[in-house]
DNA sequence: TTGAAAGCGCTAACAA
DNA sequence: TTGTTAGCGCTTTCAA
């Protein structure tokens, strides 16, 4: 039995004003003679008063609170990749003294009630997240932080510059002699997934390369099926010399699928993540990545979204922001045999080399 | 301009029923004919209505969320710690359909009103936190994550069991032949190095031992003060062979230290971490550990408070969860020269060896 | 079976 | 300068 908390009503009438009285004084506004202003308030502090915040927002339409979406919050919440979202998001919401709400979000019960928040972010959105819909037809403001798959209601977008940092490193090793890349790819549900398709064919076709595709499900967790499914494209595809992969997961994958057959990864057959993590830092040999820089890129999130509820700021419909390169051994091994290569990157992302890999660690 | 969201009233108008027997038809509640439910789902669904959670909550008193609070969450959000705790209770709540909103917490800044949620999980209560007294004050149901500093009001604790984690490895370093050990440790700031102090202390009192002690203040970032600190330390206690560190920032000093001092970590000098962290595996050398298990606390937290605002449980003052230890090679290089030094762990935790280190790896 | 009325706690017009 | 009134959107008695 907790006991009833105190209302604006009990310090009025204890101060012998009325509500409206109180709640000027309090809150400094209107203007009165500043010894009720002080009685007022002194009552308050001697009763304990705390404003319902939840009166408060119903009444002016402001909760100081935004929500962050995101389809896998409750498995993937592990990811790396969203953690430093959240990361990102919380310091941004933080220093403006906002709260940052962590939706709940089964993809598959709709939710129906719309949040007590000022805005949301859908982080990643997925083609048929019933609650990423309710969202976007709910009426309050969302940013989308990366873009939408094909099919989906919009949104402002704060996105990833995929094609640029995939750019470069595809130019990278073109210069290394790749010929005939191959991306495992995530499928179509993901806005990601889509711009990486699109930009490996735009750069092949502009040089008359041809580009073999696997798609693989967004997000699944380490199975040997990985292994599998690149073995199955290094048998199907031979002349394959440089795989991009979407993940780490896929990344051991696709070395263990190499070294099965006699395939040295970073010599005979590049590899190359479009997701950096930790571990790739790690691996036999170190795999060269994107970082997507999710830290920044939910900071961004929260930023944009709070121009629009606080200042009614218009967003542009897609904002990019860049990613990093981290260059490691999968593709640098063939700098040394496949000869007169530059390891110079052209492009406006900065490139990091290997020896930056001890203080990635110790950044953890 | 938004527009104007559909509200109960505009659905009852249309479906030309009152309010209540709107709302009534669409929760489920009341008995009522067939017929005039499912004219009101109809309209409801043909104009979009989606009930307002603010008004819900106000008028129920449940919000359906519950908070947190981290006095230095903005800044060392960045900690693997607390982004592993926020995991943990984001498990919970998100099973069971709850928000989880991550409190704006300037320290110093009071923030009066209460917030829109449940209950609230105050991680790491540290003294004089101006927030985490306004909530302990509010009325509304608190679980803290790690015991209270002394002289702070209190709420039911989910906490880790620090003294056994810690006996357990001062007794393994025991057989090592370890007999005079300092601890480095946190401040009275928080409650954790209240007990981190007492149990070394106890330890070495049963054992007729003398520990040498220095003070850090909680959670600075790398600083060579470190080095200074323990440098200082190892000068004034020459026969120091064991160094407990709060966190991997010092374990680093500490190991700069002993080499500036020709001292050999692992070997003539032992270094313990009473908090793991993933770098701890690949420093040179590797330092053993107390994993304290963040997201299993985490979601004790969360579990433990929606007991409480859900089922209305009564909790215990304390709920004590196991730590486990990653013995590392700071511990283990002596056992060669040691020499008859059992490597055998007693007590109820888990060691973990360091081959372990690589899939530790890869679970990141 | 349905409607009318009250009220959750607060703020903001408008009067006095 | 202060009080009265209305109302944010919803749920829940209580009558009809």
């Amino acid at each position: 039995m907790r006991p009833r908390p105190v209302t604006l009503g009990d310090v009025a009438r204890e101060a012998g004003v009325s509500r409206s009285t109180a709640s000027e004084a309090l809150s400094g506004r209107g203007r009165m003679t500043e010894s009720t202003r002080l009685a007022v308030r002194d009552t308050a502090v001697r009763l304990g008063y705390r404003p319902n915040a939840l009166a408060q927002s119903l009444r002016t339409g402001r909760t100081g609170a935004i929500a962050l979406h995101h389809q896998h919050a409750a498995d993937s919440f592990s990811s790396q990749y969203f953690r430093e979202f959240v990361a990102g998001a919380m310091d941004v919401t933080s220093a403006r003294d906002h709260d940052l709400t962590l939706l709940a979000s089964d993809p598959t019960t709709p939710r129906a009630t719309l949040p007590r928040v000022d805005g949301v972010i859908i982080a990643d959105p997925i083609a048929d997240d019933v609650r990423a819909l309710e969202l976007l037809t709910s009426g309050i403001p969302v940013v989308a932080g990366e873009r939408y798959p094909p099919g989906m209601p919009t949104s402002p977008v704060v996105g990833v510059h995929h094609e640029q940092a995939l750019r470069d490193v595809l130019d990278h090793v073109h210069g290394l002699g790749v010929r005939r890349p191959a991306l495992v790819g995530p499928d179509a549900h993901s806005g990601w997934g889509v711009v990486l398709r699109e930009t490996v064919d735009d750069w092949s076709a502009e040089r008359g390369l041809v580009t073999a595709h696997r798609t693989i499900a967004f997000a699944s967790g380490f199975t040997t099926s990985h292994e599998d499914l690149v073995g199955e494209l290094l048998d199907a595809e031979p002349g394959v010399d440089l795989l991009l992969v979407p993940s780490e997961a896929v990344a051991l994958g696709a070395i263990a699928a190499l070294r099965a057959r006699s395939s040295e990864p970073g010599r005979d057959v590049l590899v190359v993540s479009c997701a950096d993590a930790q571990m790739l830092g790690l691996t036999d040999p170190p795999v060269t990545a994107i970082d997507l820089g999710p830290r920044a890129l939910g900071a961004a999130c929260a930023r944009a979204l709070l121009s629009v509820v606080e200042d009614d700021a218009e967003l542009p419909p897609l904002t990019l922001i860049p990613a990093t390169l981290s260059l490691r051994a999968s593709t640098e091994l063939r700098a040394s045999t496949a000869g007169g290569a530059s390891t110079e990157l052209p492009g406006s992302t900065e490139p990091r080399r290997s020896a930056d890999l001890r203080r990635d660690a110790v950044r953890a």
